[in-house]
DNA sequence: GATGAATGAGGATTCATTCAT
DNA sequence: GATGAATGAATCCTCATTCAT
């Protein structure tokens, strides 16, 4: 129980998310944890044991509401338009990411952090997550025939989710939230396609 | 004249990428660069300011054959066929970005290397670049009757480098070579659409 | 609380004090103040926010017994001679200033830690210190009759200090204590004066 | 004659007392002084074998307009005011020191260049100098009974000369020439005395 | 559980000096 | 004589981690 421990532990972790989001990853010291959790700076090795485990802690803390987000969309095949439902769950997405987005290029720029991706901090892990998901809403859709027949769903999901995060990080945008405009031009030229000939 | 202090030079810049590439930012200390570059410590500063000056002249020697690679795709307009265009130039700029993607990768993770990039380190610093060119190509395709004429040139390119960039940093890879048949995959789905009906 | 924490400060204000006078500034490096502490070198910078500034914190140290010495000068005036008097009140700035005068030396030979005086490390600063008490002697001999009453006792001071700074320094002495023999001398040299008629 | 190699070494001369003088001492680095003399940086070690030659180097140089100034001195004994004569002598060393106050100060704080001083860089060496000039010439006017029979003229020269060396450095004075008229007040306070009584 | 002083290896950078051209 | 690229030891400082209190 010890609400005071589940108090520090999270205090530590949104003090992690919210440094790497505002100063960067090089900037986000020990210390500078410690001083924005607002305890001491051997505090945080009672809880984790090092600050690579600190910073995973917090890449998963965000997993939850992701999945969550998600967990719905498969269950809206049939309804609405394709469009307004991939739509809608990738803006959910764009939100949420928001927040890990620089946690995860930290980790995609430290071959050691992502070291520590490899074995998850707990045995089960996080569960399939959003992949998973959009691919069986789509494979729906294509049984219902909003979706062409011929196409791969998961190929598919994999593409839509790199414009995602392509669109989140990508050269253009100043670090920022994602256009949610760009993300229905995105989905729509998807459904609709780019050429004029079948092939 | 100076034959000796251009191949220090090049080393320099050639060990920093391959360590980037290899061990990652963090990992790639000056002293790690000058001894891969086969010289002292303080060599690297009789030609670099300081090492994010040096990161950035690595990440801008690349920028060259991109450029190059995309130049000629506008001419390649009403040749062969959309999807083929496409597919060959974005998989040439994998093939070269494979080699500066953990660089830009750093840039993103680390504000203050990317406050760096704001000035350009020589005046007129790098041209128009890729994304022009594509868009270019994509307006004489639709002039041409081979893409819709309701596409924004600009947005799909937008777009379509987005996917791009995802795919090569996305979650499924294992950090590596961009898959070219998914980079087909992802072309096709992008010019055929996804869906079946208008809406 | 801190009793360790402040042992620590005051050994390296020790150590650096000690330094400075026996090897020079230039020669006290962070790695001898700690290895003359006793301390890791890391540890100075819990205590100073940079070297300059322990610096700084060993000329300061200094200042309370000094203001103290010269404090009771004033109060003297009419008591003894004006010779003693302010040979005793010379001989003990000179004995403490023995200590420091390398720091201040330091001090002057360097722009860039002069530029840290500017700013006193704490608000309020140290107080009027030895010129104005000097002053105020004088002006009180001078009302009792003892000093010349056309006698700028500020200007006096001025001369006065600077007599004692330049026998610190000066070039015949091989760095060491002002031989206090020097120290009568030129008072009653500065009292009876050199000439003999009145111009 | 080689006047290049003259006119070089003048350079680097002129181009040391200056950065000293206006960015003091350790910013004065072998680069700068290159720099600023507009030669290579290697080209210094053709003229002297280290830096601190130079620096010594530079010091002499002035070394021969401050004699000529004091040697004039003793023959001037009876004419005109003694404190007239020892003013104008002081003036001049004032004016003539401050190009090279920084340069002493240096040597004074940093002992590594302070036991350069010691071995003179020419046989023979500078000569008497001012000291001895000045002791000469008070002991002239004592003779013709224009100063106190029992002053000690070395005695009083070194006095002399340590209030102009604390007036040139002293805590007052930010950096910057002698206030003329400070060193009028020091030499009739000399020659007059603060006192009234005779002891 | 929490604290924060202490650690010390390691980081980027500087600079007097050397030497091939 | 002059050049300037190269050197590498040394500098100040940082920071994840430990441990006595």
């Amino acid at each position: 129980m010890s609400g005071r421990a589940d108090r520090t532990r999270a205090e530590l972790i949104r003090a992690t998310t919210r440094l790497v989001r505002e100063v960067g990853y090089a900037q986000t010291t020990t210390r500078a944890i410690a001083r924005a959790a607002g305890v001491a700076e051997g505090t945080m090795y009672r809880h984790f044991p090092d600050k690579a485990s600190l910073f995973l802690a917090a890449l998963l803390e965000q997993h939850g509401p992701v999945v969550e987000a998600v967990e719905r969309l498969p269950a809206r095949a049939g309804q609405g338009t394709v469009e307004d439902n991939l739509v809608g769950c990738l803006r959910e997405l764009a939100t949420l990411r928001e927040a890990v987005l620089p946690l995860e290029l930290a980790m995609l720029a430290d071959p050691e952090l992502a070291a520590q991706r490899r074995r998850p901090p707990y045995p089960g892990g996080p569960g399939p997550g959003p992949p998973v998901r959009i691919a069986e809403y789509l494979a729906a859709e294509q049984r219902l025939g909003r979706v062409r027949a011929d196409a791969d769903p998961q190929r598919a999901t994999m593409i839509l989710l790199a414009v995602l995060f392509g669109l989140a990080v990508g050269p253009p945008a100043a670090p920022g939230p994602v256009d949610p405009d760009l993300i229905r031009d995105a989905v729509r030229l998807l459904l609709t396609g780019l050429g004029t000939a079948p092939g």
